[in-house]
DNA sequence: CGGCGTCGTAAATCATAGGA
DNA sequence: GTCCTATGATTTACGACGCC
């Protein structure tokens, strides 16, 4: 018989997996304070000005970058949130 | 009615641990394609309604699955065997 | 091209279920 | 009930790719 997969190495299964690059930085949760002014942004507007990135990153002494990204992984939560309320109302 | 519908919300809140045969289901397939984990959307659909539980459920199980199998191969060598050895008989037309 | 959007995920962490 | 580990869910941080 023939192998029609390339299953690279037995021994190695996790080498075709996805890995995270080492230069990538470690999660670093945030305090209270600083998800609550998150969550109350959010809650004036889903999507973020220039403007108001720099400021909210300024005040909570985040990166604009991480303030970014906290709203598009806040905005992927809600729709998650969203979609299990119907699922659950549509059966 | 309202009873019925807060008696379900209230089984919703409380994290229960997954059925031993919907754990074997989502094992079986982890370990029958050890080598690409990663189950299509479609594939991840005909999972959950194989265990009772919401594609996004078995999404996390599969995260968690990866992440702690790669971090400790050797803690699930024999889980590994087991099902290498289920989906080998099981193959055999 | 640059930059922000979504989508799917890695990895760490949280919360607590469950068993000794 | 206490202690501990396993397990399911949530939280940061990116890579890949899309649109404008």
């Amino acid at each position: 018989h023939k192998d029609e997969k390339p299953e690279l190495d037995p021994n190695n299964p996790v080498a075709n997996w996805i890995h995270a690059r080492s230069t990538r930085k470690k999660r670093c949760p945030y305090t209270k304070y600083q998800t609550l002014e998150l969550e109350k942004e959010f809650l004036f507007n889903m999507y973020l000005t220039r403007d108001r990135r720099y400021e909210v990153a300024r005040v909570l002494n985040l990166t604009e970058r991480q303030v970014k990204i906290w709203f598009q992984n806040r905005r992927m939560k809600m729709k998650k949130m969203n979609k299990e309320k119907t699922d659950s109302k549509d059966q | 009615v309202m009873i019925l519908r807060s008696r379900f919300l209230d089984a919703r809140r409380k994290r229960r641990n997954f059925s031993k045969q919907a754990t074997e289901v989502l094992n079986e397939y982890f370990y029958s394609h050890l080598s690409n984990p990663y189950p299509s959307e479609e594939a991840k659909e005909e999972l959950a309604k194989q265990c009772g539980i919401t594609v996004s459920q078995v999404s996390n199980w599969f995260g968690n699955k990866r992440i702690r199998y790669k971090k400790n191969i050797g803690k699930f060598q024999e889980e590994a065997n087991l099902y290498a050895m289920k989906t080998a008989l099981g193959a055999r037309q």
